[in-house]
RNA sequence: GGCGGGGUAGCCAAGUGGUAAGGCAGGGGACUGCAAAUCCCCUAUCACGGGUUCGAUUCCCGUCCCCGCCUCCA
């Protein structure tokens, strides 16, 4: 393990040490579950199932915490709006969000804390700030007093006098400086509130992450990961409250990926230009959509539009279809473990090097050309091809699917299911076809071929006889 | 205004001080009854202007343009 990767703290590439050898705990700002998740959630998701399993695959124990931000402003307004508990809001979208995950294929975390079963721990990092000074209680609420923190601004690279006040800064008259912000907010009417040392509440935003990565990894751990628009302010007041109170270093690491943007502007909510990420999964399908996802530098900035799913498509397209093609080629032949060897070193190469995933997805295309360029030979019954393409096949998988989870083996496992359930219509189909052609019936032929083809079922001529398969259906 | 990230072929996108991966699209050829799949070949003076250097797309300075954060946001 050589990783070397961003840090945003430091401002550079670092190569990646863990706090215990062998062993990477990482932490991801998760939803607040107030809507369904859109596309740029998915891009969070992706970029940190990736990194997880990278880090996984390379041989180290992972774990992966991701919180889930069950009590904001949000919520309660979707509540009052839909006349219900903000529990039921929470809690649909919870179970929405991880359902939306799934179909993804990103691994669920080991952990996935509530930020309401966490209030103790809140409780006990607001009063260690309080008891230091750091912090004060005013009517109710709790405010962090910032500048008792020197480290203040480290993370986003402000330093706290370049800093633009607002004129609309919220409990302006209750703050002692506007750049103070709420840790404890005192209960309103009508909303839910938890008791608390200094009254009825609920917790400010950026407490729960401090409280919780704390109690779930411990200090100093080695990831937080988050989408790089969080940087300020929200994980800048994780640091200072964790470290305010604490000393010593909240994070190791700091991992931050771009946004998704809709032609020229960031897909956000609150611009109303948001996609649906179930959506996006059903029509465009797992694969090609974390191909897409990984088709840029996890820092850089992702345009979503037609044009490069269609593109993501028909390249995971070219994926599947070598692996298919080398799975029928090899034949049941043992590996030749060696033939992916310069493939492996690429892709491990291009990922150490701050998971450079375009540079990745080079790598298994350029074994995907290795394969078939052997998958003629291996055809024709020679061994050393055949065990080659075979080898080649399973890194393909290896990588692919076990890093990148891209879900190859499981799309030709689904297909091989319905050709399963198809063989004895499209075998007489077949026959039908094979005696037109014998006739020189071409028309006949390809009428059935086309009408095979709408059905999703490919047909290919091989000078051996004809070979089909269930293809991807092709999104319009 | 402050801070940060960018401008590479028709599109997407890596990368390097010694004339630039990969994918998609396109063109030509092989194979095919035609296709499909596959193979071969073709398609970039790296935003602009200076500078450093034997040599810069890669380093430095300037200019133009784009994007993000500075308020909730993955």
């Amino acid at each position: 393990m050589s990783l070397v990767i961003y840090d945003t703290l430091r401002r550079d590439k670092v190569a990646f040490e863990p706090r215990e050898p062998g062993q990477v705990s990482i932490y991801v700002c998760g939803p607040t579950v107030q809507a369904e998740a859109h596309v740029g959630h998915g891009r969070l998701a992706v970029v940190t199932d990736v990194l997880r399993r990278y880090l996984a695959w390379s041989g180290l124990d992972v774990t992966f915490v991701q919180n889930v931000t069950d009590i904001d402003d949000k919520i309660i307004l979707r509540a009052r709006r839909e006349k219900v508990d903000p529990a039921v809001i929470s809690t649909r979208y919870t179970r929405m969000w991880n359902a939306t995950m799934d179909r993804l294929g990103v691994l669920a975390p080991d952990i996935q804390p509530l930020a309401t079963g966490h209030l103790l721990e809140m409780h006990g990092l607001i009063a260690e700030l309080i008891e230091q000074d750091k912090a004060y209680a005013v009517d109710g609420d709790v405010f962090f007093r910032v500048r008792t923190f020197e480290g203040y601004g480290k993370l986003s690279g402000r330093r706290i006098d370049d800093m633009q006040q607002g004129e609309d800064v919220v409990d302006a008259d209750r703050k002692e400086d506007p750049l103070d912000f709420a840790m404890w907010k005192s209960a309103k009417p009508g909303e839910p509130s938890w008791p608390s040392p200094w009254g009825d509440g609920r917790p400010g935003w950026h407490i729960e992450c401090s409280a919780m990565a704390a109690k779930h990894l411990g200090e100093g751990f080695d990831i937080h990961c988050g989408g790089l628009d969080l940087v300020f302010p929200h994980h800048e007041n994780e640091i200072a409250q964790h470290e305010a109170a604490h000393g010593g270093t909240f994070a190791r690491h700091w991992v931050h990926n771009g946004m998704v943007r809709m032609g020229e502007e960031k897909m956000s909510k609150s611009i109303g230009n948001v996609v649906s990420l179930s959506e996006a999964v059903e029509e465009w399908g797992v694969g090609p959509l974390r191909l897409w996802y990984l088709s840029a530098a996890h820092r850089s900035p992702l345009t979503f539009d037609t044009e490069r799913l269609r593109d993501a498509a028909a390249a995971h397209q070219r994926l599947t279809t070598f692996l298919r093609s080398a799975r029928r080629a090899a034949d049941g032949a043992v590996a030749d473990e060696s033939a992916a060897q310069q493939h492996r070193d690429v892709f491990r190469a291009a990922m150490d090097d701050d998971l450079n995933a375009p540079q990745a997805v080079a790598a298994l295309h350029e074994l995907v050309s290795a394969g078939n360029d052997r998958l003629a030979a291996a055809e024709k019954g020679d061994d050393a091809a055949r065990a080659e393409v075979a080898g080649l096949g399973d890194a393909l998988v290896d990588m692919g699917d076990g890093v990148f989870g891209l879900g190859l083996e499981e799309a030709l496992a689904d297909a091989a299911a319905l050709e399963r359930q198809l063989e004895p219509l499209v075998g007489q189909l077949l026959d039908q076809r094979r005696q037109a052609r014998a006739d020189k019936d071409f028309a006949a032929a390809d009428r059935i071929r086309d009408q095979l083809a709408s059905a999703g079922v490919v047909v290919e001529d091989r000078p051996d006889g004809p070979r089909w398969y269930v293809g991807a259906a092709a999104p319009e």
